[in-house]
DNA sequence: TGTCGGCCTTGATGTACGTCAACTGGCGCC
DNA sequence: GGCGCCAGTTGACGTACATCAAGGCCGACA
């Protein structure tokens, strides 16, 4: 059917079927409660990972205790999908969560089908995607960029005013390269320009979408 | 032969065998004269470039007018390859090089080739595997942090302590994520430490390879 | 209902890096 | 050989963010 392959838009699909579909079949599905760890960093890469409820981060430590957060993930998204022979990042359940989890023998047995590999290439290229947007965001961004851009793109994917944050401060800020006390700082200044306003501390909506926008470069 | 396909190891691989042969036989050359533009932020992605001789920088431009550069590439990388269907970086020369060009029709028209895929697959994961180690650096570090591990990477390439550095300050700036006047003070302190020696400003020598590594991080 | 313990916020101060501006050194060119 | 130009360096100063240190909020648990 589709001939736009295999350097077609990776934004079109979700995990493609053929995936989805050997996922279910041969994965496993395995529980992690609230900051337990999926995998640790420097692992063997052996398995592939479908979230199905709950979110997850992936983090590195670096050797003088700073970390980063290298990305979030929801329900549907793959991940654990590391280039190297070990893991760069940890992965670690934001909350309670269920993951179907894929060896990746049973990948290299599928080796010839081409839905599939499309499938992988798709999710790496959606990975370096976002990958590349969090670059420019720690390129350049004033704090206040980040924060609002941040705000921004969580919203953005539940496309609905009221959001709920899946993590918290500390998270925030090693994504963002920022500190929690800045962060803070600057949701504040947000809200006392009515962009967002917080009920709780992971509890928001987004009063002004232009001027969030617009903060966000 | 091989069986761990299509997750084995990408930095085993040189772009692979079979893309080099497809792109030797159907691609074309291009010469581009120092600081031309090779492709545009925003241009439909339509080629695939494989770089034989000088060396290419990409770039992001902001609204705000800052850039960001994402990578620098040599003789032998493959460049281009992004994800959407527009380019989010532009790519220039840095001096004057050769490129071989191929439309991405052509590797759309042999998405059956197993080979083929496997490399692509494997230079997006090295691509993803740069980007992750640029964030790294984007992250947390350190201005003088940020410069020797920059030093390093390039000496590194060359495997050689005596280096030409084919960029100038600003593009080392841009892609650090700080000024040219950060950079210069950051590699005049490396040179007063004697853990690098310039005999140019684009001429070093590493003197202390194990300073140097200390002060990446 | 009181108290404890996390998270989060707020404030005071420090500092690394940016900004602005002057200076230098190499290289082509008349 | 002098001149000008550009890339790089150096210096003085400003500022955004980090750091350190209280203080406030809220749910858990008795």
């Amino acid at each position: 059917m589709t001939l736009a392959y295999p350097l077609d838009d990776p934004r079109t699909s979700a995990p493609a079927a053929a995936l989805t579909q050997v996922m279910e079949r041969q994965g496993v599905q395995m529980t992690f409660a609230r900051d337990e760890e999926i995998y640790a960093q420097d692992d063997d890469v052996e398995f592939l990972y479908r979230l199905t409820s709950g979110s997850v981060r992936t983090t590195r430590l670096t050797s003088d205790g700073r970390r980063q957060v290298g990305d979030f993930y929801y329900p549907g998204d793959l991940f654990g999908l590391e280039t190297g022979p070990e893991h760069r990042f940890s992965a670690e359940a934001l909350s309670d969560c269920n993951v179907l989890v894929l060896r990746r023998a049973v990948v290299r047995a599928m080796a010839g089908d081409a839905e599939l590999n499309r499938a992988i290439l798709n999710a790496t290229r959606r990975e370096l995607d976002r990958t590349q947007t969090h670059l420019l965001l720690l390129g350049h961004k004033s704090a206040r960029e980040r924060v609002a851009g941040f705000l921004l793109g969580v919203a953005q994917r539940g496309s609905c005013s009221d959001v709920t944050l899946p993590m918290g401060r500390q998270d925030m800020a090693d994504y963002l390269g920022l500190t929690i006390e800045t962060v803070s700082r600057m949701l504040t200044c947000l809200q006392s320009a009515s962009v967002v306003e917080f009920a709780a501390a992971r509890q928001f909506k987004v009063c002004n979408w232009r001027a969030l926008e617009h903060l966000a470069e």
